[in-house]
DNA sequence: GCATGATTAGGCAACCTTGCCGTAATATTT
DNA sequence: AAATATTACGGCAAGGTTGCCTAATCATGC
């Protein structure tokens, strides 16, 4: 990416405001890699030498990296930015960083999605997710329900209806990015599934290029056959693609073998280095990974006729307000 | 874009292989633009002298340009290319290149969306779309209509349903390319407009990293207020934004009045250039506009309630089958 | 207090990208 | 047929991007 130069300087300018510490050309790398600009770290540098000189910035240490200048705030100030229009990624990945659920504690806060049903179809609606989760369609085995006056994230459940959460698949990220683990959510889909497994992707569309969650816009648009997946093994279920470095692959394994143990295990597939998984191709010293999408138990109740406000990527929500599925589904049962 | 060098050069090649014949620099990135390669000219020659180097391309004349020579295709061959997934853009792109219509004879094949409706709703259903046709939500004034049995594209209309087929808006691609004019297909969206005028996009999904068309699924997830736009004009409709060269605006200008003359008509607005357009920004030397989408009069549909199966830049089809939409709906109220 | 390791910076070199401009071949016009 | 316009090529130069490698600095552990 022949970032115009000029253009990569206020970028790194931004970074630099925005990290209110001194900081390394790594550093500074990938915070922008977050904002979508991939440059290198000696790029980074090669650039943060000419801010040097017209001081914008200032070497505090070779050590510590560097800051910016009054003068640095100054330029920033007089060049516009135009900010992007809030596609997907952004916000994708402001709530991965923002999550802080530790396995230590097993606490923490977690990123859910919520849906809306009429009270009275909350019988029918657990029905209709149970296959979903027993099968292990959905993000791992937690449910969260919300009844009226309640809230769920900025929701506030109406009267006579029930608020669903389940966790986003988008958690994974969250843990993943706090073990270190950079993760690229890539996009989001419908996966064709056989025999449970995973067989190919049949449609795409990108993180970076959507302001609409791809997997709100599926399941709204009816495209996914979950329920069928669930009964049968075979269908299409909600998922989406993500990219891990190469050598963090055995990491996100084991990181995946914990998060099973705090039901929060989504992880559908894990590629190998540099090779297409289900279609897809990666990049190099890349990996792929597919994650099962979190709102795939809401898909089957779309999909059983009834017309259900969702929100994927809702917001934080706290890891205790959780239970498994079962004892949700029990406990309604009993009251 | 730092095209990683060898592999520019075996998109060159197989630029070059699919022509069939001489061409320059110009028109190899052209149409190495139209699979999402930008380069300048002069780039390419830069590549070009490395290939004739290496014996891969030839050069013929200093005014036809070179071709690929034997052992390119050889090589090109070895080097296995990973085809992308089948998004969306190529797809508006193959059709706008495959349509033929013109002015000069007002015939020709364009491009062409169809939807499903049973055949007991047809008169509801044409009572719905015809106020989107009034305001000029949709795109032009044609309409066509296709009973059981018969065919639209690859769609053949089952027993007691009624096919309807509108113009899709990449038809105006189409029109723009034949005329010379490179058009861009960056987003499509939903468009909030307020007194029948464009205001901003509410959300947008890029074309270039999508597989399902983005209006399909902003009017399958029923998230457009077309009903609304074309009774009080405020409202959110289907609309994409593309981009042309900022020198083409007049160019653009005036054919959109021929494409009026056609009931073709679907330009929304024209920017200014490398002005953002509806909170959109537009690269140096371009021009971005706004098209109203071919389906807003099906979304009308949609928003009243009945599911709709629907699909958006289904085929071609020959201009000769549609009609004026007063006549359509007239002759249906008569018989 | 000193060795070790981690992190950062920057020199060097190679390569990619691109604007500007002059030259050459071919089409088109007069 | 000659003049003009068009189109393509490639030299030149400036600047962006990046891998490799070495030096400086600081935290940590022995």
């Amino acid at each position: 990416m022949n970032t115009h130069g000029a253009e990569a300087r206020t970028a790194i300018l931004k970074v630099l405001s925005e990290i209110r510490e001194p900081a390394g050309a790594t550093r500074i790398g990938v915070e922008l890699g977050r904002a979508g600009i991939n440059l290198s770290p000696r790029t980074v540098r090669f650039h943060l030498r000419q801010l040097d000189e017209q001081g914008l910035t200032e070497l505090i240490s070779p050590r510590a990296g560097r800051v910016i200048s009054e003068a640095g705030r100054e330029e920033l100030a007089h060049a516009n930015i135009v900010e992007r229009v809030g596609f997907i990624d952004a916000r994708v990945d402001e709530l991965a960083y923002q999550m802080d659920f530790s396995f230590e504690k097993s606490a923490g806060t977690i990123i859910m999605n919520t849906a809306v049903i009429l009270k009275r179809e909350l019988s029918r609606s657990l029905a209709q997710m149970e296959p979903v989760f027993e099968k292990d369609l959905g993000m791992g085995g937690l449910l969260a329900l919300a009844y009226p006056g309640e809230t769920l994230g900025r929701l506030t459940i109406p009267p006579d209806c029930i608020g669903i959460a389940t966790v986003c698949s988008v958690t994974i990220n969250g843990i993943l990015v706090r073990h270190g683990i950079p993760v690229v959510s890539r996009y989001g889909g419908l996966l064709e599934i056989r025999n449970f497994k995973p067989v190919r992707f049949v449609e795409l569309i990108e993180y970076k290029g959507t302001t609409l969650d791809p997997l709100e816009a599926f399941i709204a648009a009816r495209m996914t056959k979950v329920r069928e997946a669930a009964r049968t093994g075979e269908g299409i279920i909600g998922a989406s693609f993500r990219e891990v470095p190469a050598n963090a692959r055995a990491a996100v394994k084991k990181l995946h073998t914990r998060m099973q143990a705090a039901s929060l295990g989504g992880i559908f597939a894990i590629g190998e280095p540099h090779r297409p998984l289900c279609g897809i191709p990666v990049p190099d010293g890349r990996t792929g990974v597919i994650t099962t999408a979190g709102l795939n138990p809401v898909a089957a109740l779309q999909e059983s006729g009834a017309r259900i406000p969702l929100r994927s990527l809702a917001s934080l929500e706290d890891y205790a307000r959780f239970k498994p599925w079962r004892d949700v589904c029990r406990q309604y049962r009993r009251g």
